[in-house]
DNA sequence: ATGGTCGGTAGCCGA
């Protein structure tokens, strides 16, 4: 079983290219972040012509995500309990033995701006349902844009991002949390070539200098964990005409 | 060279 993640900036301009990687690279599950689409206009009859059934939680110009799947969706979840937030940024959903969450993690903006707080505030409130969902599911698999680089070797110019947005201590302490739950950075469990990134700014040919950041997890539950056998970004899409400014990640499952 | 690009929108905001 094959599970991806990716975020597309815009699914109306990227569906061309989501349609070409599904064909590709054949996922089973996919999470999609900032789809940019209001659930009314989310492409759901193209992408069943491809194979796969979707979920959406979308919102005019902002967020938005969505889950595609060849095996039915159930029990969806598009809000973080006790948070009230208009912003689209969840969707957890049952796909045959796996409860699968897809998250649009707040950006965050700068280091102690009004967004960052908003963010660590976000980060708290998911762990306390992240520990909810894993106690009633426990194969949790928990996928999406974080906004947050792991660890300095998620990096390309540690020394540059030291403290910034996206690398502060308080961000690595919140997916620390998470990871406490007992979810797994799956990218990690297998060994990896130096400096792979997901995210790369479309500024300063940032893509070409591979100066980019690992932002773009799967996260496993225990019994998830056990049944990985590969982890990985596929850097193919971001070399694309016209490309997302990120990378889909994948995470390969042995079959029960 | 201290910025440089996108997407959505119709101003700039967000990333």
């Amino acid at each position: 079983m094959k599970l991806a993640s990716w975020n597309v900036n815009s699914l109306n301009v990227r569906l061309p290219q989501v349609l070409d990687w599904l064909e590709q690279a054949q996922p089973d599950v996919v999470g999609l972040q900032e789809t940019k689409l209001p659930d009314e206009r989310f492409p759901r009859d193209a992408l069943r012509e491809a194979g796969y059934e979707s979920l959406c939680s979308g919102q005019k110009t902002y967020n938005g995500v969505a889950v595609l799947a060849r095996q039915p969706l159930s029990a969806p979840v598009t809000d973080i309990p006790g948070l009230d937030d208009p912003q689209r940024r969840v969707l957890a959903t049952t796909i045959g033995d796996l409860r699968f969450v897809n998250l649009y993690v707040p950006n965050g903006q700068a280091v102690g701006s009004d967004k960052y707080a908003y963010k660590l505030d976000w980060l708290a409130r998911l762990r306390d349902w992240l520990a909810a969902e894993q106690a009633r599911h426990p194969r949790l698999v928990v996928v999406g844009d974080f906004n947050v680089a792991p660890e300095d070797r998620d990096v390309h110019d540690p020394e540059a991002w030291r403290e910034q947005v996206l690398c502060s201590t308080p961000e690595r302490e919140a997916l620390q949390a998470l990871m406490a739950l007992g979810l797994t950075d799956s990218f990690r469990r297998f060994p990896q070539d130096e400096a792979v990134f997901s995210w790369w700014d479309y500024r300063m040919n940032n893509f070409k200098r591979n100066r980019g950041l690992r932002i773009d997890l799967i996260l496993t539950s225990p019994t998830v964990t056990g049944a990985l056998t590969a982890s990985y970004v596929d850097r193919g899409p971001r070399a694309w005409e016209r490309p997302s400014d990120h990378a889909p990640v994948v995470a390969e499952l042995a079959d029960a």
